[in-house]
DNA sequence: GCAAAATAATACATCAAGGTAGTATTTATG
DNA sequence: CATAAATACTACCTTGATGTATTATTTTGC
């Protein structure tokens, strides 16, 4: 039910800069608003720009705008590139063998409910959590 | 949307005893069975022990058996006691701050499926799961 | 009461996530 | 073209979760 640090950093960063997805943002400014350390951010914001959600403009003058439209931009899709999405998916006691035997009782009482969440994350995208659009 | 793996072993270990929830268990057993090491799992049974869920026999013929009803061991109380709650009950993005102001787009988007899967924890009992009872 | 079988406790090792520092590279602008 | 302001890269440090080993303690049963 939760992201690691670098996840959550990267949500934050990405919220942050979608309130104007038009601006450059530069790392000192992100670091400095959202009090991350600036070298651990630079490493993720290098990171975002090469999964292609983002783009750096090197030199005076730069920073990091967006590479893509928020609408096209979905949380599952930041939550892969930065831990991956497997654990979203998998059940929540790492049997890998439950889903063929269906033993495990755990993925027969929380299946339904991940599955709501996983789509929930896989078909919000930053535009949508700007709208604060709520889902049901 | 997971547990650590200390968590995740404490769920399969009770789980495993409650389908004979009057036997002892020996720390060989579950290990040989489970696939977890063995000192770190006898480290992981001692603090079962002492947050109340199981009770030891020490000497020959020992081993651990519930110290209480399955009936009335709630999933959130074993996570509770092996990593805590905390990060459960808590906003996604870790704003500290979001429930005060409601500023957090995260907390607007989510909270509604994340109180799902708590209240999902927090009244479902291990004789539950024994029982496959499907929550909705 | 001794030996075997079990848990208890403690100390140390390993590994990955997160954090820090220093240097190199790029580019706009005067 | 030199300088300032920005990102890029690389190497190392720290810390907490996980894993391992050793020794101590308890209890049963012969």
């Amino acid at each position: 039910m939760n992201f690691n640090k670098t996840t959550t950093y990267a949500f934050k960063v990405l919220i942050l800069m979608s309130h104007n997805d038009q601006l450059d943002y530069t790392s000192t400014y992100l670091s400095e608003k959202l009090n991350i350390q600036m070298q651990y951010l630079r490493r993720l914001l290098t990171d975002l720009s090469k999964a292609g959600f983002i783009q750096s403009k090197r030199g005076k003058n730069g920073g990091f705008v967006f590479a893509k439209s928020i609408k096209n931009i979905f949380l599952s899709d930041i939550i892969d590139a930065v831990e991956g999405l497997e654990k979203f998916n998998s059940c929540m006691l790492e049997n890998h063998d439950c889903n063929k035997e269906g033993k495990c009782s755990f993925h027969d009482a929380f299946g339904e409910i991940k599955n709501k969440m996983t789509d929930a994350l896989k078909t919000t995208t930053l535009f949508d959590l700007k709208e604060k659009s709520i889902i049901t």
